[in-house]
RNA sequence: GGGGCUUUAGCUCAGCUGGGAGAGCAUCUGCCUUACAAGCAGAGGGUCGUAGGUUCGAGUCCUAUAGGCCCCACCA
């Protein structure tokens, strides 16, 4: 029984309504399921660190989407959900709760620090769950999960002892980002390049040999205390003579050598290259190449290094501790404890009154920064873990290459294949407390070195219990790579791994790919010997109205709950799918929420309206005969749009089909279709009342099922309102097309009234006729079958074109003088309109289609008469210009006709 | 230095495999017609960045070029 629906949408009052019985029927569950094919996608976790953004309203709303679509295909559908860890940016955040409240992570203790961090993890995880259920989101929150949680801890590091028995992960000093503020390695993904201003300064570096004054230019000038070497290349004829010969480092004072590498460009500066293998990573490389020391002078929070360091180092190594590559580090002087900008000025100051300074040029140039903090990343030489990526990126590159990962849209290939062509070594620890500790122990008593699951009691070399475990943390995504299969119960096999992976799509942002995506694909390949999904599913970025990047510094974001709040999720979760192409970016607009609010209340009012008038209507009897003109037109219309929507949705071309919905209800079905079905309610024929409330529903229902994805709770309420059957619009069966009601004779007969009644309404308009005022339309048809349909139209002239009648007549004699006429596809049409009748106007409305079509036929007669076009192009394309030609010359031919009468 | 995206109506953007340019908003003109004024009916507005090419036919494919944006890269 239809009931009583408010005159607005108004969301508030059902969607919480809703996802509560959703939750409470378990709708969003799914179970391994043999009967039905699975269809998975696993959640991009978000960080417990953020609030919901629109980038996670887009990225969920586009999963709800697909989940939705194939759970009413008939699929198992999982969506799996859950949240990450996210450690560098929650220890960062626990740290500022701390300081201010005046405590220190080494006051509270690794254990009291990672209670606190435990407390944030609670709170927060919990609030953007919740947040993702406003939007819709039918994920399975009965499989919710979390990168910390202890099935993921136990995939981590099955994953890293696996990898280091391999030999896949290795340990070693080595050139890293470190970054000074994090006090943290962090990997070259996560290294962001920023353009700032700098200098470029000219230093002269006396040579001992010949006492010339050898001129370098460099941008790090208080590193030179560290340099090691001097590089030329050895092609530079300038250099020649000073091939194994040295220079005395100003202010130091100590003799380094000249060497030739490759890396000087004579092209670049004066081709003479300051070396200093402690922090510079091309530098690394020479010093490599030449054996050159490597001397520290930063210290890891960013200042010069001193006495104490300096000793500590000494110490290190001359006990013989220290791991291959240990650098010797420096004592500054009275730069010590200076910050690398502070020794900066500084230097170039001493330079100067030794007139070692030869000049100082203005330069921009790009520097790392950290992707968390924006710091100027250091790099320095630092003991971190590796993994060795060449053998696992091949068959990463593989797998995409041929095609087993599909990227959509395509192009974001390119962007992953070159991440992985060009990625080097993934220095995956992190001098962090707050993430998956590495499960590696050392022996304090002879150093080595144990990688286990379970921790080790004694030193299986020397027997000594000493063992201290390594107190460094995995990069975060180094979690997040296992993602789609750690969730599943990995590395054990359970059911649903076997049923549910490999997933199939991967729905995130392009600026993930080589952070996430690609570690997630070498991972799966390599650990679980399949593909982790079979398709990744690539969008854009949310921009604010002018186009910037929404962020918290610019204060430009909007909050997707704002919007949830005062339109509705589902005109939030349709202003972020119009108009949306896959991987383009989109701009936030209000008003562009405001025309899909309205939107929702279209169909809410089109819905209440055929609810209102299937009161006490018996539609059990309607059959086929019943069915009008106008019915099978729409209903044809429809099983089109079912094809064509299934059919983008299928090519995740989601903003297309969406489209077509709006397209659909808003044109076809609200402006025509329920105007041109009123007059049949005021009808005695019960039979044809019965046919039209019939094919209302019909034809909304299914309308309603191929929006639900788009817009789940509008859809739902008034499926739950309109039937009493079945109790969610979400289990039900997505429509398919059927040829049967494919009916192009009564879609080219209902074009043919629309044109007329689109022409009349013209015709009234610019003639001024108050809309009080009705009028008799005669017709004039070229054909007996045309008269046929206007005859049977009537009704639609009346209720859509103000008419008083219809009179279908063979010539226009008889009131041809009295009346306005328009010229349409097969008939001319009358509006008697006696002292409205201007002939002038006349006269110049006829001469404008007179042109226009005399433009067509121009068009028409030119494509045919181009001999190659005929030959060449398909034959149903040619046969098809012929009919509109012999159409235009038709209506051409009763233009002039009228013309001469006036 | 490589690679990619983008340029379509005043604004924001669609336009799938090449076959007569679309939407929303804005503007103008009529309408409170008993589903909806968050609405209805109509209208105006585009040489699809520029120049070549392929083709019977190009917004759509190719090349070059200009503006805007992004990614990648160890340029001292």
């Amino acid at each position: 029984m239809a009931k009583e629906l408010a005159k607005t949408y108004d969301p508030k009052a059902i969607e919480d309504k809703l996802y509560t019985r959703w939750l409470e029927k378990g709708y969003f569950h799914a179970e391994v399921n043999p009967v039905k094919k699975p269809y998975t996608i696993v959640m991009p976790p978000p960080n417990i660190t953020g609030q919901l953004h629109m980038g996670h309203a887009l990225d969920n709303t586009m999963q709800d989407i697909l989940i939705r679509f194939k759970r009413m295909q008939g699929f198992e559908a999982l969506w799996l959900p859950g949240t990450d860890h996210a450690s560098i940016a929650t220890e960062a955040k626990v740290v500022e709760a701390m300081r201010q409240e005046g405590i220190t992570k080494e006051m509270l203790g690794r254990d009291g620090f990672l209670k606190r961090a435990w407390d944030w993890r609670e709170k927060y995880g919990k609030r953007i769950v919740s947040q993702l259920k406003k939007l819709g989101s039918s994920c399975d929150w009965e499989r919710e999960r979390f990168t910390m949680d202890e099935g993921c801890s136990e995939a981590v590091k099955h994953v890293f002892v696996n990898l280091y028995n391999k030999g896949l992960i290795y340990r070693g000093n080595r050139m890293v980002n470190w970054c000074p503020k994090c006090n943290t390695s962090i990997s070259d993904a996560e290294v962001e390049y920023e353009e700032k201003e700098a200098a470029f300064y000219h230093i002269l570096y006396p040579v001992k040999e010949t006492g010339e004054k050898l001129e370098l230019a460099t941008t790090r000038p208080e590193t030179m205390f560290g340099d090691t070497a001097v590089a030329i290349n050895s092609e530079d004829p300038r250099y020649a003579h000073l091939h194994g010969c040295h220079v005395i480092l100003p202010i130091v004072n100590k003799e380094i050598p000249i060497v030739c590498d490759e890396h000087a460009d004579m092209e670049k500066g004066t081709g003479v290259v300051k070396i200093t293998p402690a922090h510079d990573p091309n530098d690394f490389e020479v010093g490599n190449r030449h054996n050159l020391p490597r001397v520290r002078v930063l210290t890891y929070d960013g200042h010069m290094t001193g006495a104490a360091e300096a000793a500590g180092a000494k110490e290190l190594i001359e006990s013989g501790r220290a791991a291959e590559g240990e650098p010797e580090v420096l004592d500054c002087g009275k730069y010590a404890g200076m910050t690398a900008l502070e020794a900066r000025a500084a230097v170039v100051e001493e330079l100067k009154e030794l007139g070692l300074l030869k000049s100082i040029e203005p330069l921009t140039h790009d520097v790392g920064t950290c992707y968390r903090c924006h710091t100027t990343i250091e790099p320095m030489i630092s003991k971190q873990w590796f993994v060795k990526m060449k053998p696992l990126a091949e068959p990463a590159i593989k797998a995409v290459e041929d095609g087993t990962i599909k990227y959509v849209p395509d192009r974001f290939k390119n962007a992953y294949l070159n991440w992985m062509y060009g990625t080097r070594d993934w220095c995956i620890s992190r001098q962090l407390w707050w993430g998956h500790q590495i499960p590696a122990w050392y022996c304090n008593d002879c150093g080595e070195v144990v990688v286990s699951k379970e921790e080790p009691h004694t030193c299986p070399k020397c027997g000594s219990q000493n063992l201290a475990r390594d107190p460094d943390t995995l990069d975060t995504w180094f979690s997040s790579a296992l993602w789609p299969f750690s969730t599943l119960g990995w590395p054990q096999e359970t059911e649903e791994l076997k049923y549910f992976y490999p997933t199939n799509t991967l729905v995130t942002g392009y600026d993930i790919i080589g952070f996430w995506v690609s570690r997630m694909i070498f991972s799966g390949l390599a650990y679980t010997g399949k593909a982790p999904f079979d398709t990744v599913f690539i969008h854009g970025i949310v921009r604010d109205s002018q186009g910037r990047k929404m962020s918290k510094s610019l204060g430009n974001g909007i909050d997707p709950l704002e919007v949830v709040e005062k339109y509705g999720a589902d005109a939030l979760r349709m202003m972020l799918m119009t108009g949306n192409a896959p991987g383009n970016d989109m701009r936030f607009f209000w008003e562009k929420v405001e025309a899909c609010r309205n939107f929702a209340n279209k169909v809410w009012n089109a819905s209440r309206f055929i609810m209102m008038n299937s009161e006490g209507v018996d539609t059990s009897a309607v059959t086929e005969a019943d069915l009008e003109d106008a019915d099978k037109w729409i209903i044809s219309l429809c099983n089109r749009l079912v094809r064509d929507v299934t059919d983008n949705m299928e090519k995740f071309e989601l903003g297309i089909a969406l489209q077509k919905i709006y397209d659909f209800v808003w044109e076809e079905f609200c402006d025509w279709y329920i105007e041109m079905v009123k007059p049949r309610f005021r009808s005695e024929n019960a039979a044809s009342k019965a046919a039209a409330i019939r094919t209302l529903n019909t034809v909304l229902i299914k309308a309603l099922k191929l929006l639900h994805p788009y817009m789940p709770f509008i859809t739902e309420e008034i499926f739950c309102n309109l039937q009493d059957e079945e109790e969610t619009i979400m289990l039900s069966a997505w429509p398919v097309c059927s040829d049967a009601d494919n009916d192009p004779e009564f879609e080219e007969k209902t074009e043919l009234i629309k044109e007329a009644v689109r022409k009349i309404r013209e015709l009234r308009l610019s003639m001024n006729v108050p809309p009080s005022k009705k009028a008799h339309v005669f017709v004039v048809p070229a054909d007996k079958e045309t008269g046929l349909a206007f005859a049977g139209g009537e009704a639609y002239f009346v209720s859509l074109a103000s008419a008083a009648g219809v009179t279908v007549c063979e010539n226009a004699d008889a009131f041809s003088d009295s009346s306005v006429s328009a010229v349409i596809s097969k008939a001319t049409v009358y509006l008697p309109l006696d002292e409205l009748v201007d002939t002038e106007k006349e006269k110049e409305r006829l001469g404008k289609e007179l042109a226009r079509l005399e433009g067509e036929i121009k068009r028409s007669t030119g494509m045919l008469s181009n001999e190659r076009f005929v030959s060449k192009a398909p034959a149903a394309k040619v046969q098809e210009e012929k009919e509109k030609l012999a159409k235009y010359e038709e209506m051409l031919a009763r233009v002039k006709e009228q013309l001469a009468k006036l």
